[in-house]
DNA sequence: ACTGGACTGGACCGTCCAGTCTAATCTAAT
DNA sequence: ATTAGATTAGACTGGACGGTCCAGTCCAGT
């Protein structure tokens, strides 16, 4: 009871703009805790008392479990994107750019809410295929859509020698991703080392370059 | 009834060698059941059921649900291994063993039921740690440092600039895989034509040699 | 013929869960 | 003050599931 009433207190104050706070607050709530145990073992049940909000509440703004994950999944799941900044149109140094590049892309993959999510969406594929396809069309493929873009720049100004710019962009990230990413994905690792991962970057966009100079 | 009988009157037969038949029933079925359906969704009753065999045998046989995942997914799950044949110890040419490595490789990874088996265990390394790790160890680091090794010994012969063997076996491999896998283990993508690997295959080779030509 | 062990089928228990329903409470607009 | 709609707590349903128990069958070795 408490509890409620606190919870109940607190919310005219956050609700500056037009969404609905409960909703936000059930969507904090099922982000959260989806994420953390995975779709079959997250209940409605834990998840409205995490969220301070009756069952019904759930029920009537989204319309069941299958409806709420999506909702969850889909929000913001194209955040791999905000990660490549408008550096594909800076004229500046290719080997500055792909730096920032590929530093901004390991920090988010190796974000733990990033890596909860990539868990999730991949052991749930099965049963969310849409979803799935929906998460990589937004996310990765996009990502990979505009690398090679920027690579095709570059090779038309003869800066690089990149013929096909989307096998190249797939190479590139897999070389900076891999390894890595899995070893977080499969919670085999302590956070990296920033040393460890500059040493990664570097090494990676070096001989992507050297393997691409032009001539 | 008679489907219990057959399977009774089959079993003699199979059994040339020590291994308890109903044992390997058991584990080909819930091997089946659980790559299919994911840990949660996989049911004891469906497992007994798909295998022809009592509840209670698979409780005498293994403990219980826990402890039969994990034996299927410890079963062979060095595989990765095999596909990583002697081409370490030939002297034939870098560009010929590497290319072997790769799609050698790619072949297994791209298998449904390596996915299968991949997907589970990244959904289930929270609830099974030491299993994600045993896995990790066993099958990706293993091979990792086999190329490492490969790698060196062609650095210390002269015939490749690889000072970071162990590193530069990571982005090879994630060259290789990245990209495509994730394409598969998200379900994105329908099998892909072999065409398409043996560029993919290729590309990366010849980039992985360009980038640490010695001299 | 006897015995011990593997196996079977199915009942059974306790638990958990998605989803529904209800009766009461709160809020805001009329 | 009234009313309508949103929200609440909690009980409830129906079903699934892990795990246990048990009575009985089958079979190999003695």
């Amino acid at each position: 009871m408490p509890r409620q009433a606190a919870a109940r207190r607190m919310e005219p104050m956050e609700a500056t703009g037009s969404p609905p706070p409960k909703r936000e607050a059930i969507l904090a709530a099922a982000t959260r805790i989806f994420l953390e145990r995975g779709y079959g073992a997250a209940s409605m049940d834990t998840i409205a008392r995490a969220a301070g909000v009756s069952k019904q509440t759930i029920y009537s703004h989204f319309g069941g479990k299958p409806a709420l994950f999506e909702a969850i999944i889909l929000e913001r799941c194209d955040r791999l994107l905000e990660s490549l900044p408008a550096v594909a149109d800076a004229g500046s140094d290719a080997e500055v750019a792909l730096r920032a590049i590929a530093t901004r892309l390991l920090e988010l993959m190796l974000t733990p809410e990033f890596v909860a999510r990539f868990r999730v969406v991949m052991a749930e594929s099965s049963r969310f295929p849409e979803l799935a396809e929906v998460y990589y069309r937004s996310g990765p493929e996009r990502a990979t859509a505009r690398l090679a873009d920027y690579l095709a720049r570059l090779h038309r100004k003869g800066l690089l020698d990149v013929p096909e710019p989307h096998l190249a962009a797939l190479q590139f990230f897999g070389m900076i991703s891999g390894g890595l990413f899995l070893r977080h994905v499969l919670g085999v690792d302590a956070p990296p080392q920033s040393e460890d991962l500059e040493r990664h970057v570097q090494t990676a966009v070096r001989d992507f370059l050297v393997a691409h100079r032009p001539g």
